[in-house]
DNA sequence: TACTCACTAGACCGATCGGTCTACCGAGGT
DNA sequence: ACCTCGGTAGACCGATCGGTCTAGTGAGTA
């Protein structure tokens, strides 16, 4: 693995957990074993290209696994459901410190770093683009289906954000059922 | 007004704009007009503290237009969906920069200033209590009111970060119809 | 007047921030 | 052998970070 990649993969992992302002250069250069200058190589415009960058592979990343997880299911409902069981989990296991990797970072830039923040809106985008699509699939009579997927959405990255505060999965479990209701209620 | 109310209130104010890391006490301290020395005689634990108190207050205020918005409207589905109208409005109002006033604080907080991150689960914990109880209120057969009432306030604060990621209202107004399904369908 | 004490005022601190700069290394081409 | 050049290496920069410290101020009290 390249020094860049190393880079990206560092800084992503660290916004996940902790966010944009949290991280500095110094822990990223450190875990990556890169030296300073690597950095202003690879990515000219400094941290926030760097960080755009792992949050487009972030997205990517979970893009990929809700894909897999709409796909595994026979249904849209129990792919969604098994979708917030898997967070459930993640939180639990990182003594609630991984929720949405993207939704920390996405606040923080939302106005002051442009170029973040539209990495950011874009990973969201493309999560309900694929939610979106299966959801036309599974019933192709369902009327605007960008807008079921968003709906969706954002009861999962609330209950992920609440979850988290609380340091309790029972969002997560409410959104579970909430989901149901939404999809078929 | 004193010296220590001007600080709350300016701390509170650039939290939700801009969350806890990208407020420094420089910036504070020069909108509050205060001298340092003041600050660390207020609060003695410092930043995190002043963070905190900013964030009960956030809390308080929004929790009163919350119970106010609620008793106002003839039932709890539409007292929510003007709940939701309401920020979409500011949203806008603000280009996009104030969505819910303490998410961002909660999110940055959460894995390294427990003080601050218990001060925002205090927050959320409040307003799922004024809508669980005006939830049992007005439908007393309703069986676990504090559930929904969460499961509604994740998808109010998702539909909040999207929406400001986005710089869009969109998944707020599709949250203001979800709303009615979660309640009713 | 003299003393107290809540509070203001801001100089100062070391650490860390993101970013720049120059020197250097080493594989590939000629 | 020599040069080029993609990339490494890290010293260094000014700015800013949160926090500490001492001096001073001013209203209240005896």
């Amino acid at each position: 693995m390249d020094t860049r990649e190393r880079m990206v993969e560092v800084t992503a992992r660290l916004l996940a957990r902790q966010g944009y302002h949290a991280t500095g250069l110094a822990q990223v250069l450190a875990e990556a074993e890169a030296p300073r200058g690597s950095l202003y190589f690879h990515f000219p415009e400094g941290k926030e290209q760097m960080a755009a960058e792992a949050v487009r592979r972030l997205g990517e990343r979970l893009g990929v696994a809700l894909q897999a997880k709409l796909d595994g299911k026979p249904d849209v409902r129990s792919g969604l459901q098994s979708v917030a069981r898997m967070f459930a989990r993640q939180l639990e296991a990182s003594d609630f410190t991984l929720g949405c990797p993207v939704a920390t970072t996405a606040l923080e830039a939302s106005d002051e770093a442009p170029a973040l923040s539209a990495a950011c809106a874009q990973v969201f985008e493309r999560w309900t683009s694929v939610l979106a699509e299966r959801l036309r699939q599974e019933r192709p009579r369902v009327t605007a289906p960008e807008r079921v997927a968003r709906t969706v959405l954002s009861l999962i990255e609330g209950s992920l954000l609440l979850a988290r505060v609380r340091r309790s999965v029972e969002p997560l479990k409410d959104a579970e059922v909430a989901i149901g209701t939404l999809l078929d209620g």
